[in-house]
DNA sequence: CAGGCTAGGTTTCCGATAGGAACCAGCAGG
DNA sequence: CCTGCTGGTTCCTATCGGAAACCTAGCCTG
């Protein structure tokens, strides 16, 4: 009577499961999100983000990749130019984000105080 | 010419960035999810979920209740019975929730079939 | 009435991961 | 020749994740 049926995130071997987990990171949604308005390059998301450092950037963008998400265009210049942008499936993505980001800006708030208010309550 | 403006999950320390931080976790999105239906025991989602431990279940369901979004109720029996359900602002997660497993459904297999096709391919 | 069962939670231990700092490549300009 | 720009990688450590054992507390069974 769980109400839970297959394709659900649930069970591990599931599809939905792995692609929950693909952006349950925390710099994934972000970087995604700073690539919604187009190309941007890898400085750029250093600056943009703030808190990322350029390890975590640069495996957070590979990893993306190989889920086919974005897309790496590297220009052979001087000094190196290198621009990140959505595939057309990463970009099937922004509108999940989207609600996900509006309502952080919705109930950001809120949280904190939960966060301070309770002492871990516990009805019993 | 960034486009973003205060609020965007960007800059550390906006509130929005830190509920994305919130739940991108691992098993939050599951368990949330898993919350959505009504109140359910500990047990029973060790059971549904799969995979996980009831150490990182118990630590996710705190954090979620010290966060606000989640509420937790012990009953004084033999043996033990603990449900938990969603607060009505946890509740209000459930939308962006749903969205982002069912592009999971949609487009999991997408993102897998991109993982063993592309050997990280460069474009320049 | 000793020992086992139940269900939720905690502790211990160890391998995996995150992440900052420092370093590297490669060429332009002073 | 030495410095700087940009993207990326390596090294090292603090933290995290997960399996398994243990704990609590009453009921039930032999």
């Amino acid at each position: 009577m769980s109400g839970f049926g297959p394709g659900d995130p649930f069970l591990a071997d599931c599809p939905a499961r792995l692609a929950v987990e693909l952006i349950a990171d925390k710099w994934t949604v972000v970087v995604l999100y700073g690539l919604s308005k187009g190309p941007v390059r890898h400085g750029e998301l250093i600056e943009l983000i703030g808190g990322i450092s350029r390890k975590m950037l640069t495996q957070t963008l590979r990893r993306l990749q190989a889920h086919g998400l974005i897309r790496r265009h590297a220009y052979a210049e001087v000094p190196p130019r290198v621009e990140y942008e959505l595939t057309p499936l990463g970009a099937t993505l922004i509108d999940p984000i989207h609600m996900l980001t509006e309502w952080a800006r919705a109930n950001g708030d809120a949280v904190l105080d939960a966060l301070d208010a309770e002492p871990v309550a516990d009805s019993d």
